[in-house]
DNA sequence: GAGGAAGTGGAAGGTCTATCTCCGGTTATC
DNA sequence: GATAACCGGAGATAGACCTTCCACTTCCTC
């Protein structure tokens, strides 16, 4: 195969910075982010860009194999959890704060295009550990039966909706929609406490009002 | 004023078909379609509808005052009803079920150019309407405490972005999001029936390898 | 039913925004 | 200090989209 030489120092050095500057701005402004903006940012130059990637879209399946295997590891610990509903909870918590920090996700895992193999070799990894989440959740009586193991991704992309909307004026704004979503998820219970305030007025407004759409 | 003399007939006939053909056309695909799809919609030309607006935002506006007066009937309206749960609920879904079928509706609120001036009234007529619909139903202890008047339309916004995505494959899905906010809301209360079912793995795929964003 | 005001279609101009290529100049490494 | 590897960024290329313009057509009035 391609016994590929090692990258010579300062070209190394650069990969990584290009990695990791798409990293935050794919997180802050989703994965549409120019190419030119992404060498700026990583102090490269364009030309530096694709001499390392053939194209953008192989950068972006470099940047989101890590998240994946974080949501992963999520399903993991979760299931490490005892009380089944508990662990449920904790799991469609974690991703979503997942999502709501990281507006790229949704993309990525709404895309067909960028990184195809990679999103379905992670949906087979995920589907049986969410299925024994729910399972669990379910038998335990916790959870409500009607729920369906692929309502979660769904809900993911809505508070991803929403997070995407409100991060610049209310980063924690997200975590009321999630409660109330965790919320109709339960069988039966009384109202988890909300963790953030609500939205003012003033923030409303800004959030309503922006501009563009990056 | 401009004692606008009325256009000639066939004037008036294109006039309103561009306005019948944008309304379809938003609903569908939000309000960025270009103007050359509305126009060919509608059967006239480009050059035609540049001479019925001045630009592409006033037809926007156009379209849009007869969804905020609809949108305040629906408050209206469920003033009418006298359990006050049940008098949120219903306003709660039936906006909720507007935003899912008209894509449009969405970009509208969320815009600062478009129709400026409208949404602000808009918003004006519609906020003593929904506090009184939010407070009813927290005095009569149906509503959690906890839940702001601002956390309905960001509600609406991720419904309509749940709509926005399952809309070609599954047009009901978004029910089931419903369903689980207004579960969410309340203060005790075991679950809500679905309205819709599940989706089938095969649909789910389809949504999430949806191309191009339209 | 004729004359002219009003209306029409759509090519073309003008802007943007992005990706990706190319190559003269620079730098690391041996 | 030779040279292969690397760098930066202008510019070629492509695709959307909005809006203007004007030669041609249609409606309405007298």
């Amino acid at each position: 195969m391609t016994a590929t030489r090692p990258l010579r120092a300062d070209a190394e050095r650069n990969r990584q910075r290009i990695v990791e500057a798409a990293k935050t701005l794919f997180a802050e402004r989703g994965v549409d982010v120019a190419v030119e903006d992404i060498a700026a940012a990583a102090g490269v130059g364009i030309g530096t860009f694709y001499r390392r990637f053939p194209d953008r879209e192989s950068l972006v399946e470099a940047v989101f194999v890590t998240k994946f295997e974080r949501m992963i590891q999520a399903a993991h610990d979760a299931l490490e959890i005892e009380d089944p509903w508990d662990a449920f909870r904790t799991w469609v918590v974690t991703v979503a704060r997942m999502h709501a920090r990281d507006r790229g996700l949704k993309d990525v895992v709404l895309s067909s295009d960028r990184g195809r193999e990679k999103v379905a070799e992670f949906r087979a990894i995920i589907q049986p550990l969410a299925g024994e989440l729910l399972d669990r959740a379910k038998a335990a009586g916790a959870l409500r039966d009607d729920v369906s193991a692929l309502d979660v991704p769904m809900i993911h992309q809505a508070v991803s909706a929403i997070a995407e909307i409100t991060r610049d004026v209310a980063p924690e704004y997200y975590e009321r929609t999630l409660t109330l979503f965790v919320d109709g998820l339960a069988r039966e219970r009384t109202p988890t406490p909300m963790v953030a305030p609500p939205i003012e007025m003033e923030q409303f407004l800004t959030i309503m009002s922006r501009k563009g759409k990056r």
